[in-house]
DNA sequence: ACAGGTGGGGAAAACGTATTCCGGATTGTG
DNA sequence: CACAATCCGGAATACGTTTTCCCCACCTGT
């Protein structure tokens, strides 16, 4: 037995059994820059099958370079998230690399600890879509964490904020959110109420100066929420409790925010879109699902995941910065508001 | 520079900073059963934090057991399937193993080849959410490598049928489905119909005898469709254009087929709850969110993955098999069918 | 004072693979 | 036919860590 820990076949008993060398052996099945002789990389071949041989990625991680990339996202039952994670993964299979995942709830001191974690793998990459800032004490000592990785030959690849020292790629908040709010002034409305999370995430922010640009004046008032379905139901109710007055429509940062203020409405008895519109933004595929169907602004989250990868396996440039803009997609959320048009 | 490949940090460079050998800090840093010195340990530790060591897991893999727990799942977008992946990562972490994903789309060559290719990884042990049966081809080689897999000391774990010989953690289809069919049967449903999946799923099947027992004679029809949204939708859609007759409830094998279904509904105009009744199976966060919120068996994902990685890591044992029950839950979707109670 | 025990330190041998040499054979060229 | 160039196989080494084995110093009870 050679090791009592990893009771398995190796290099050296396939060569053995091909009667080779274990060099042999081994430029046959790591697909190395060298040729060997046509009858011996058969009887390698042979041999490794009879064998049910399969290479130990740790012990090659020791001599090339690894092929794992890591990815730390805060929940992975978030269905945006899901999205992106499954496209990382379906890219990396198709070039032989695989993708560790961690979650963090969003938690920065867990962050820095699943990065410090993930760094002992000596990935490849680092995918980050946890979405963090360098301003709190844990984010400054995140991205040194970060900087020192990269300084060992990693390459750090951000999803979220734009506006970091490393790959990023992000979504246009900004414009996309535009696109909400020209819609609503297209079809009439004047005064929308914004559900605009919370302030210290920095998508709120584009997204809510977004939705207002693309408005283009009338009366807008933003309502800070968490960033959930409770929380698009809470602050919604509250909304409804103390008068809707002459709002229009409810504008959510957040597709989960919107379902939430959909029940909301629902269970208040206010119809949307009749007396209310209310918009989404992420275009998750329960988006589609709920009743009315929600109007909101599609993200392409798989291409989204598939960039990262890319972004992740061409080493040697300078940090790269890629926006994509979502498309509005419009259901039965919204509808006309008579007497303006 | 040590080696091109990976500039990183070492033990070596650690205990000489230390001044101490590298068994004496490998000692300290790797959690040896052997004690070292209260200086010496403090210098490592100390030196370590310095110099920003981690451990490389891919060397430490290849003298002590691995802390790698392998994931093989069909789809990590679907609601239930992340459900159970984020509480197995959880788990995970709290005992100090990782998990490795990878998604097989479902495809039974993709299965195999995925257990092959993490078996390079010499996980500790292998969990299997994707639902495979020996009997296909794919199905048997699967088998003889998972067979070939335990041999070399791994464990491997199976989530959803229950009739494999590994440890095997399942919901209790059959059961938790009685429990649909005897809250239609109170609630005074004579003539159903089951929206099935399609036959070659075994868990669709039990589903369908749990209905059917549940509600304990009447008129039962079941139709198969694909597990999905578009399959529910596309055989409600067929159902009620071939005329609906007294159905009274639609049964869905599925969150997702039912929600489908109740597009469907809302597309053709029926009314649910009032004309017809529709039930799903899962609980997924999505089934509180459509109109009218989902009547539905809630299955503990997050329990079932949590138990998942605990028999992962408690090893020789003969295989073992757990089977949990879902809980039902009353919401919208169903109402009392006047007229026979 | 001495034998036996104990606790802790270091040298060195693994672990499985990729790669660098080196040497022998074969081929191409004059 | 001589010589260089090319090709291919194998021995050996390196990768970073854990662990075994050995040794030394110190303690303790007689």
């Amino acid at each position: 037995m050679p090791h009592p820990a990893r009771p398995t076949v190796t290099l050296r008993e396939v060569a053995a059994a091909a009667g080779v060398s274990v060099a042999t052996a081994s430029r046959v099945l790591g697909g190395s820059s060298r040729t060997v002789g046509g009858e011996n990389a058969r009887r390698v071949l042979e041999a490794a099958a009879a064998l049910r041989y399969t290479v130990d990625v740790s012990a090659r991680a020791m001599r090339r370079k690894s092929d794992a990339i890591a990815l730390v996202a805060d929940d992975l039952t978030t269905p945006s998230i899901a999205q992106v994670v499954a496209a990382m993964e379906r890219r990396a299979r198709a070039v032989d690399a695989f993708v560790t995942v961690s979650a963090t709830r969003g938690d920065p001191a867990r962050q820095l600890e699943t990065v410090r974690t993930l760094c002992a793998f000596r990935p490849r990459a680092l995918v980050i879509t946890s979405s963090w800032t360098a301003t709190t004490a844990y984010g400054a000592r995140l991205a040194e964490e970060l900087f020192a990785y990269e300084r060992r030959g990693g390459r750090v690849v951000t999803y979220g904020d734009l506006d970091t020292p490393f790959d990023a790629i992000g979504v246009d908040d900004h414009g996309s959110a535009r696109l909400v709010g020209e819609h609503l002034a297209a079809t009439g409305h004047r005064r929308i109420v914004v559900l605009g999370g919370t302030r210290d995430r920095t998508f709120a922010a584009a997204r809510v100066r977004g939705f207002t640009e693309g408005l283009g004046g009338g009366d807008v008032r933003v309502v800070d929420c968490e960033v959930s379905r409770e929380g698009g139901y809470a602050a919604t109710a509250r909304l409804i409790a103390a008068g809707l007055g002459e709002t229009g429509a409810l504008v959510a940062v957040n597709d989960l925010v919107a379902i939430g203020a959909l029940s909301a409405c629902r269970a208040a008895g206010v119809d949307v879109p009749g007396r209310l519109s209310v918009t989404g933004f992420d275009d998750i595929p329960l988006a589609a699902d709920v009743t009315p169907r929600l109007t909101t602004v599609a993200i392409p989250f798989a291409e989204i995941g598939a960039r990262c990868i890319q972004l992740a396996l061409t080493p040697g440039r300078a940090p790269e910065r890629q926006r994509v803009t979502g498309t509005l997609v419009v259901r039965d959320s919204t509808s006309m508001r008579s007497g303006v048009i």
